[in-house]
DNA sequence: CATCAGATTATGTCTAGACATAATAATCTG
DNA sequence: CAGATTATTATGTCTAGACATAATCTGATG
C-alpha cells in the first residue's frame, strides 16, 4: 500500500471514503479499515482521516463506536437540513417587495407559556398579495419588555430576533384546512389546504415564544440531500 | 480573567462560547477575540478553540472569515435538521405494525427521468390504516434490476435502499388538496389537506427515482433545533 | 456455565508548532 | 489621487505524538 495519489485534504479524503461507499467497495453494514490504517493508506496523519470520517458520521454516512470501530450506516438516515429564514428574508430572496401588517395585538394566556402572554397577530405580504399569517404568543414575564412594543412598524419576527435569544426549540410542519379567518387574510377559499409551521423556542427552561406561521396555498419548502 | 475554570474539552469551550453570545456579552454582528487570544484565556491550544468556534459556525450561530475575524451571526439562522425516516421504521416507532401493499406497477416514462421508468403505487399502513401513499417512479436504464423485482413483498422504499446508492437529492415539502384518488387511498376526503414530501435523489449526475408521498390527514413532521 | 476483573484496542480529543490561504491594510508608483 | 503591489494577519488545515475513554475481548474464578 503506499504509492497511494497523495490524497490533500481531508474533504479529499472524506471525498475518496464516500466513493468507496457508493461504489459498494464498502457496503452498508461493514467495518471500515482503522484510522491508522487509513492515515498510512492516504499518507496522512491520523488526525486527518479522524476529521473526515467524523465529518461523515455527522451527516449520517457513518457509524462509529469506540472500540468497536466504524461501519458504514446501514440506513444512510438521510438527514435534510432546512434553513428557517427570516420572513422578510425568504420574500425578499425571491424579488418581491416586503410588506407587514399589524392584525391584532393584545393580553391573554397562552397554554404553553407560563404568566401573562402577548398575542399578536400579524400578516406579511410579499409585492402586496399575503404570503404568511403569523400568530405568536409571546410570554410577558419572560420579555416583559415587548408590553412597550406596538409591533405596528416591525413584526414580533424580527423584534425577537433583536431582543431575545433562545437556547432551544421546537418545530413542526403540518398541513392544515384553511380557517375562515386565515383563508380570509390569505386571499384563500376555506378548507383549502395550507401549509404550517408552528415554533416553539425556549431560553433554558423557560419558554419565550409559540408562533403558528400560516402559509399562502402553494407555498413550498425545500432542501438538499447529501449534497456534496 | 485567568482563574478560568479550566474549560476541558473544545465542547465546553463551545458551550462557553455560546453562553457570553446568550448572555449579550457578544452581541449580533460583534466580532469576537481571536483564536489566539481565546486559547490563551482558556488555556488551551488554539486548535482546541478552532474547533469549537468551526463547529458553532456550521450551526450558523456564527460567522467566520479570514483576516476578518469571527462576528457574531446577525441572522441566526435556524437550521433545523429534519431526519427522514425509513417509512417502516416511522410506523414502528410509533408502536404500531407495519404493513404494506402494492396498487400499481407498471413501466412508462417519466419527465424528470431519462429514459423508461417504472412507475410504482403502494400503499404504507400501520396497524391496518393507511398512513402514506407512495408514488414513484424509479429509472429503469439506471438501475435496470428493478425490472425483475414485483414490489409485492416489498416496498420500492426499501428495496432502493439495499439497490441502489445515491450522492444527492432534493426534498420539498408542501402541502396539497387530496385529490379524490389519494383521498379514497388514505381514507380521507376529498380535498382534505394532505402533507407532501416530494423526493428526487440523483447518483452524480443520474437521476434514479422520483417520489411523491401523501401522507395521512394529521400527519405532521417535527425537528428540533438548537438542542444542545 | 456464568460472572467479573483486567488487557486490549479503536476512537475521541488535546497539544505545540508549522505552513497555506485569503482578505484586509499599508505602501509604493504613475 | 487612483491603482497596483506588498505586508500583515486571522482563519484553515496538517503533523506527530500523547493521553483519555469506552467497548470489546480474554481469561480467571466461583
Amino acid at each position: 500500500m503506499s504509492a497511494a495519489p497523495q490524497f490533500t485534504g481531508w474533504q479529499a479524503i472524506q471525498a475518496e471514503v464516500l466513493r468507496r461507499i457508493h461504489a459498494r467497495e464498502w457496503p452498508p453494514g461493514q467495518t471500515i479499515p482503522g484510522e491508522v490504517a487509513l492515515a498510512q493508506e492516504f499518507g496522512c496523519a491520523r488526525a486527518t482521516v479522524n476529521r473526515a470520517l467524523q465529518a461523515l458520521a455527522e451527516a449520517g454516512v457513518l457509524e462509529r463506536r469506540r472500540k468497536a470501530g466504524t461501519r458504514v450506516a446501514l440506513h444512510p438516515v438521510s438527514k435534510a437540513t432546512v434553513t428557517i429564514p427570516l420572513i422578510r428574508q425568504e420574500i425578499e430572496e425571491r424579488g418581491a417587495a416586503y410588506g407587514y401588517r399589524l392584525l391584532r395585538r393584545q393580553e391573554g394566556t397562552h397554554a404553553m407559556l407560563t404568566g401573562p402572554a402577548l398575542h399578536v397577530t400579524a400578516l406579511h405580504f410579499a409585492d402586496d398579495t399575503p404570503f404568511v399569517l403569523e400568530a405568536r404568543h409571546i410570554s410577558l414575564s419572560v420579555i416583559p419588555q415587548a408590553r412597550n412594543e406596538t409591533f405596528h412598524e416591525i413584526s414580533a419576527n424580527e423584534w425577537l430576533l433583536r431582543n431575545a435569544s433562545y437556547t432551544s426549540g421546537d418545530i413542526t410542519f403540518s398541513a392544515q384546512a384553511a380557517s375562515a379567518e386565515v383563508a380570509q387574510h390569505l386571499g384563500a377559499e376555506t378548507g383549502a389546504p395550507i401549509f404550517v409551521m408552528d415554533r416553539m423556542t425556549w431560553d433554558g427552561e423557560a419558554a419565550i415564544t409559540a408562533v403558528r406561521l400560516s402559509y399562502v396555498p402553494g407555498y413550498r419548502i425545500r432542501t438538499v440531500i447529501g449534497g456534496s
